[in-house]
DNA sequence: AATGTTAGTATCTTTTTTGATACTATATAC
DNA sequence: GTATATAGTATCAAAAAAGATACTAACATT
C-alpha cells in the first residue's frame, strides 16, 4: 500500500509560513556548481561554454556540461547550439532562473552580514 | 606568495550583485537534511532531538547526530543538554541562522511562483 | 530482573558526486 | 599536411555523502 517512489515532497510540514519542499529545491540549485553557474548567468548575462569554464575556477569539462544539461532539464537554463565549425554554444538564464534574483540577495545579504 | 588552504572562495567574481562565495554557502547549508533542520528551528523554535528526528521523515539518527554537529559548529544551532536520565538536549537556532529567514522567504517565493 | 526511554557512538556498506583522462568532429589557419 | 579551436562524449577512479545496524548509559517502571 503506497508504494514511495518519491520520498521527498510528500511528508514536509506544509502550512508553517517560510515552508516549502527543501530535498525538491535542493535537488534543483544543490550541488558544489550549479549556484555559481547560476549566479553567472543570472548576473552576467549570456555566456558561452568556453567562458563559462574558464570563469569557474577548478570545474571540469565534464562536470560544467553535466551540471548544465541537469539546468536545463529543470527549465533554469537555456540551450542554444549553432551549426558552426568550430563549435558555438550559448546559455542564457530562463526567466524562471531570473526569478532567483531575490533569493541570491537575501543569501548575499546574509552572507555580508555574517561574514 | 599564498597557499591555497581554501581554494573555494578566493577567485569567485567578487564584483557583481548578488555574488557571494556560493561554495562556501553551499558548505553551510547544502547537503540533503541541513535546510529543513534550519527550517523547523528557525520557524517552530527550540526543539529536542527526538522532536525532529520524529519530524524530519526518513532521517537517521546518525545523520541528524552529524549535521547538528555541523551547523552547531558553524554557529547556526545551539545545543543545550541537561544532565538527566533519560538524556535530554534541546536543538536552537541562532541569531545567525534567523538571518536566514529572509532567504527562505525568498525561495518560497520562488517554490511557489515556480511550482 | 527485565523492559522502556533518550540521545547518542562506532562500524561498515552502499550510493551519489565529483574528478581525471582520453577521445571525437570539422572548418580554418599556417 | 599538421596544428588549432570548441564543445562536447565515454570511461574509469576516487572521494564524499548517506544509510544500516548494533551497541551504550542509567534511571524509572513493571
Amino acid at each position: 500500500m503506497g508504494k514511495k517512489t518519491r520520498k521527498t515532497v510528500e511528508h514536509q510540514t506544509p502550512l508553517v509560513e517560510g515552508t516549502c519542499p527543501m530535498p525538491d529545491i535542493a535537488q534543483l540549485i544543490g550541488g558544489k556548481w550549479k549556484l555559481i553557474i547560476l549566479q553567472i548567468l543570472i548576473f552576467q548575462g549570456m555566456k558561452r561554454f568556453g567562458q563559462l569554464k574558464r570563469q569557474i575556477d577548478g570545474i571540469t569539462q565534464t562536470m560544467l556540461t553535466t551540471q548544465l544539461r541537469a539546468l536545463e532539464k529543470d527549465g533554469l537554463v537555456e540551450r542554444k547550439a549553432y551549426p558552426e565549425v568550430p563549435p558555438r554554444v550559448e546559455y542564457t538564464a530562463t526567466r524562471k532562473a531570473k526569478d532567483l534574483e531575490e533569493m541570491f540577495h537575501a543569501m548575499h545579504a546574509w552572507w555580508l552580514r555574517n561574514e
